[in-house]
DNA sequence: ATCCACATGTAAGCGGTTACATGATTTA
DNA sequence: TAAATCATGTAACCGCTTACATGTGGAT
């Protein structure tokens, strides 16, 4: 039981679903591939702690839908209550950012004017989710014994965490022209 | 070449260094090992990148001191005006959210109260690292074409991203406290 | 006497990515 | 007819973590 394997049965213990769909919901808090859902999901099952139907669909391909068993429910109640590891974070750009003065400042500039981009990218995804959740329970769903209090936290933070993001780079770009 | 050899080589451009000195350096931005940077090093060394020097200490164990080589230094050069990858963030604090409504409200809010705890510390120690490097450069270190800005816009970057996830923690934990 | 910081390495195993493989249906 | 989305799987490889291994010097 690795920390993806929580994760998915937190997902599917919310709603029975599919690897495919698993893989959608996952990927903005958690980047995974298919390739390494789909044994785990295998694993889950043989050992007890997910079910699966397999479901035919007649305009797109028949798939198996996975729900969790009352096994699966406790082991995730269990690891609510041990330690949580650290965040881990990885970026390329903050590695890039020791060499800046290695280069000249357009180089450096663009750096952070396509992270910008990308940032921007997110941040319309994150609103979109967010606008999504709030239509679908009728404005804020601020009461924790709901599902939607968990998406509802996290699409807060990513939010958060996009601005804070874009503020830098927009920060760091001005003092890149302010010395030129 | 991954991107933790480009890192190596980045700080060691910055200033001669032992593979000791350089996972201490690194920490804070790209979590590594000993044992993963000590084997890398001997490579970068071998493929020409990296020249070493074994310096003797009386009061501490002798010490590999690696400096980067002209190969290094235009491979640095070469690295960043390549496309950057997008960053990688995973944290198990995230897949616990969506099961918070299967808890309690005690122990959902613990799972904050530590993690505010935790960010509470490297508060802590990002700002005693922006004080150093302030103290070290005589003010703030706004100069592109210098290895110190490097430094200071991560660990501004850090600082904003500790203090909004530390707004994120109290922002949850009143949420949970609202509807007790 | 014990623990911590400094200092460098190897080996095994896990987690994650990339690539290989297949195939249906819809949209451009 | 080419590309994109849905759908599921396997295999090889790389990057990272954990554990094993060794040794010095200073602090408590």
């Amino acid at each position: 039981m690795n920390t993806l394997a929580y994760g998915l049965l937190g997902l599917v213990a919310r709603m029975p679903s599919s690897g495919y769909d698993l893989m959608l919901q996952l990927q903005p808090f958690w980047q995974a591939k298919h390739s390494q859902i789909y044994p785990l999901l295998a694993k889950l099952e043989q050992d007890g702690y997910l079910d699966f139907t397999r479901v035919q669909q007649t305009d797109r391909p028949d798939k198996k839908v996975y729900s969790i068993t009352e096994k699966g429910r406790s082991t995730l109640r269990e690891w609510l209550d041990r330690p949580t590891s650290d965040p881990v974070f990885r970026d390329e750009l903050s590695l890039k950012a020791y060499c800046l003065w290695l280069t000249d400042r357009s180089t450096a500039r663009k750096l952070f004017e396509e992270r910008e981009a990308r940032y921007l990218e997110h941040l319309n995804m994150f609103e979109s989710f967010l606008a999504e959740l709030e239509q679908a329970c009728d404005g804020t769903p601020e009461d924790p014994s709901t599902p939607n209090f968990g998406e509802y936290i996290l699409l807060s933070r990513g939010l958060r965490s996009i601005r804070e993001e874009l503020n830098w780079c927009r920060w760091v770009i001005e003092l890149i022209d302010k010395k030129a």
